[in-house]
RNA sequence: GGACGGUUAGCUCAGCGGUAGAGCAUUCGCCUUACACGCGAAGGGUCGCAGGUUCAAAUCCUGCACCGUCCACCA
């Protein structure tokens, strides 16, 4: 053994040797006889490579993954990957732009055959990265949220929805991405503050004797969004607001367009807000479709999918680009005299979570999950301790969502994801459309259709027509959430459903894991996980979140070209002490290559001492060290003391490891390590020579290695093959 | 706007009622035959601020300040 320790020279030759040994097995003991243990890998999005949320994750998994194998468990760990729809189609898509070309330009097919060909490429990087992290994942269970049998989950589940009537269709005002060309869900939308103007416009009111004629009286609303007033259908106020009492009821004339539209009374209306009085834009706001709802008024539909003023918006307007139209109306607005004000105003824009790029929320035909039911079941879950998520206080991350969680919006006008299973006739359409615009050839509701899993070889409406499946595809999520089930084995889900634990960062606790929850209710009538480990969010030295696009990511696989992937995962876990957040800071890497070596060391000391001559494999001079017995009578004080440490060590670290004190346990074991094994006992023993002091070196270097493997399973492993001859990984704990 | 978390040595963090700890960095000795990725020693903190509870507070309570994350249909 050289003095200093190498990964480069074995990590590789490692992995290959455990391959054998990550398929569920068990192991030794009678004790967990029957026990199962496993893990579902959060699948990563194959838009790119690891980052370092994955290599703490992946780390978390592995000690569980190790520790329960070595304790006798049938272990497995299921591995994969996510096609992650709108996020891998612009990747691609950007890709392709290089080169000048856009998806349109391609075609669907062509288009989708690129993004499988990244898929295998990238698919196959993230997975060759998960093994230099050394996660023993059963890899002959790999499975891909396309794969055929994933698939076949995914319409399942859409037709299992939609018979028990909770998937609609319906016309709603969604956020949509000018640039993705797609609707998105509540959660994809992030938040960016933006300064942007208010401008507080007036609006003329109808005297209630002389109808149309112009006064002195306005009521006064306040927007930033003033090229919207050309679709405006009412203005609403507050109808507790005594400002206002009585001018519910009355007219006033839409500038402009000169529309003669209501003040109507709606509680949705903040009181506190600008003037009180806000313009309602049925088709390009949420809350005002809403309040549209309320009071039946007409949607006027001024922006299109490309973000540009339609026909309605009128003749002066259609065509240009909403910014483009903010300026015009507004200049308009001061020729008439009719801007009380602008103020300077800080607000969240809605922007697309994938491309960034500002949402424009529009009237479009969409598929719907209703949620009350789904709901209802993951709350109780949830509350009756079923779920346990851990630490507890995100529970209410969870719960709070849930209570007020609206319909989940699962239809997407993107090309790469799970066609939804839904097939059209193509000659029975009915005429009803009360919008000039359409958003995609599927836009009447009047169309017909049926769902089904499979495309019906007759169509039920005309008889004759080959049936057109639906252009849309499912939000990544909703194949996401069939994670812990899809694309199992009989089996396995027989084996491994529920699995033991999720692990996971908390920003996709809804995205996510809500979504799990209620699929594994809903279709295996059972918690798909008895427990829910939330782990810290790894952010740079200076606290700012790790990203690719700001360039403040950290490539782990670098890290381990320089220090190796046990000090890596050494350095992760060092720093993750509780669920806090972490500062990263590479110095506990360094810790952890010295720690490394200093193991090294120790096993070189051991093996001198002891007389292990020949350090190759197969080698049991080692085993038979170790299995002598130690003599009772001649133990020392020195001895008795340190092997009760590393027998209480052991207590505590299974102790940690149960209630997920990974970080702690870590400290501890180096700290016994290194100071109570090595600076103590090592060096009290340079000055004996009995047979005892060799046996006890021998326990407590094996025991010590069991307790690291899960840790740090590289090096642990390679010196217990040198010395003792015998596969770690599947060592009785 | 709401929720949650943080504020302890130069840096990253433990400690969470009883005389301040680790890793990294720094200084000074040592290549002492397991390890210089090492050994031995040293320096360095009125534990964010202000009150309170207690024999005793970094540790419990209250308020404030600053930082961070998540959630939110105030236009």
């Amino acid at each position: 053994m050289s003095p200093a320790y190498d990964p480069k020279a074995t990590e590789e030759k490692i992995y290959k040797f455990w391959e054998p040994y990550f398929a569920p097995m068990a192991v030794g003991t009678t004790k967990s006889k029957g026990k199962t243990y496993a893990i579902h890998l959060p699948p990563p999005n194959i838009t790119g490579s690891l980052h370092m949320g994955h290599a703490l994750n992946v780390t978390l998994s592995d000690i569980l993954i190790r520790y329960h194998r070595m304790r006798g468990y049938k272990t497995v760990w299921f591995p994969g990957t996510d096609h992650a729809g709108i996020a891998t189609q612009n990747v691609v898509e950007k890709n392709l732009k290089k080169e000048g070309i856009s998806r349109w330009d391609l075609g669907r097919e062509k288009f989708t055959k690129k993004v499988w060909e990244w898929k295998e490429k990238y698919g196959d990087i993230i997975i060759g990265q998960l093994k230099k992290l050394g996660a023993s994942c059963d890899w002959s269970r790999t499975r891909f949220t396309m794969d055929p049998a994933y698939a076949e989950w995914v319409k399942k589940a859409f037709v299992h929805y939609y018979e028990r009537g909770f998937i609609y269709r319906g016309k709603r005002v969604v956020s949509w991405c000018p640039r993705c060309q797609t609707s998105l869900s509540d959660l994809e939308i992030e938040y960016k503050e933006e300064s942007t103007k208010l401008w507080y416009i007036k609006y003329p009111l109808i005297s209630n004797q002389e109808s149309r004629i112009r006064n002195q009286e306005y009521i006064i609303v306040a927007t930033t969004r003033p090229e919207t007033m050309l679709g405006d259908a009412a203005v609403a106020v507050n109808p507790d607001d005594k400002r206002y009492k009585n001018l519910t009821g009355r007219k006033v004339v839409l500038p402009i367009q000169n529309r003669e539209i209501p003040i109507v009374a709606d509680r949705a209306v903040e009181m506190s807000f600008g003037t009180g009085a806000v313009k309602v834009t049925p088709a390009h706001d949420i809350l005002d479709s809403e309040i549209g709802e309320r009071h039946k008024l007409p949607q006027f539909q001024i922006i299109n999918e490309r973000g540009k003023m339609t026909a309605e918006a009128g003749k002066d307007f259609e065509g240009l680009k909403t910014l483009e139209a903010r300026e015009r109306v507004v200049a308009e607005l001061e020729k008439l005299g009719l801007i009380e004000k602008i103020e300077d105003y800080k607000h969240n824009l809605a922007t697309c979570y994938r491309c960034g790029a500002a949402l424009e929320p529009l009237l479009s035909d969409q598929w719907f999950l209703k949620m009350e039911k789904l709901a209802e079941k993951t709350l109780k879950a949830v509350k009756s301790g079923k779920i346990k998520i851990i630490p507890e206080n995100f529970e209410k991350v969870l719960l709070d969502w849930m209570e007020k969680v609206r319909d989940w919006c699962i239809s997407r006008q993107i090309w790469w994801g799970h066609q939804l299973p839904v097939y059209f006739c193509k000659n029975k359409q009915e005429e009803i459309s009360n919008f000039k615009f359409q958003i995609s050839n599927e836009n009447s509701s009047a169309e017909k259709y049926v769902v089904a899993a499979e495309k019906p070889k007759q169509c039920p409406f005309c008889k004759n027509c080959d049936m057109k499946q639906s252009e849309d595809v499912l939000d990544t999520w909703f194949s996401s959430a069939l994670w812990p089930f899809a694309g199992l084995s009989q089996n396995d889900l027989k084996d491994f459903y529920p699995s033991s634990v999720l692990i996971t960062a908390r920003d996709i606790i809804n995205l996510w894991v809500a979504r799990m929850i209620f699929s594994g209710l809903e279709f295996m009538k059972e918690v798909p996980f008895p427990e829910t480990l939330i782990h810290a969010t790894i952010l740079t030295k200076e606290g700012k979140r790790m990203s690719k696009s700001l360039g403040t990511g950290i490539d782990p696989l670098g890290l381990i070209e320089k220090y190796g992937a046990d000090a890596i995962r050494f350095g992760i876990i060092w720093q993750t002490m509780g669920t806090q957040d972490v500062h990263w800071d590479e110095a506990a890497v360094v810790a952890g290559r010295k720690f490394a070596n200093k193991l090294w060391n120790i096993a070189r000391f051991v093996q001198g001492q002891t007389g292990i001559s020949n350090p190759e494999f197969p080698c049991l001079a080692g085993r038979q060290v170790i299995s002598k017995q130690i003599s009772n009578s001649e133990l020392q004080d020195e001895d008795r003391e340190i092997l009760g440490k590393s027998e209480k060590l052991k207590t505590e670290i299974e102790k940690d490891i149960k209630n997920y004190e990974f970080g702690p346990a870590l400290h501890k074991i180096y700290d016994f390590i290194w100071h109570d094994f090595a600076d103590q006992y090592i060096e009290l023993s340079k000055n004996r020579t009995d047979e005892n002091v060799k046996i006890i070196l021998c326990h407590l270097l094996g025991d010590s290695l069991k307790l690291l493997h899960p840790f740090i399973p590289f090096i642990t492993e390679e010196i217990h093959r040198r010395l003792f001859g015998n596969a770690l990984i599947v060592e009785q704990w």
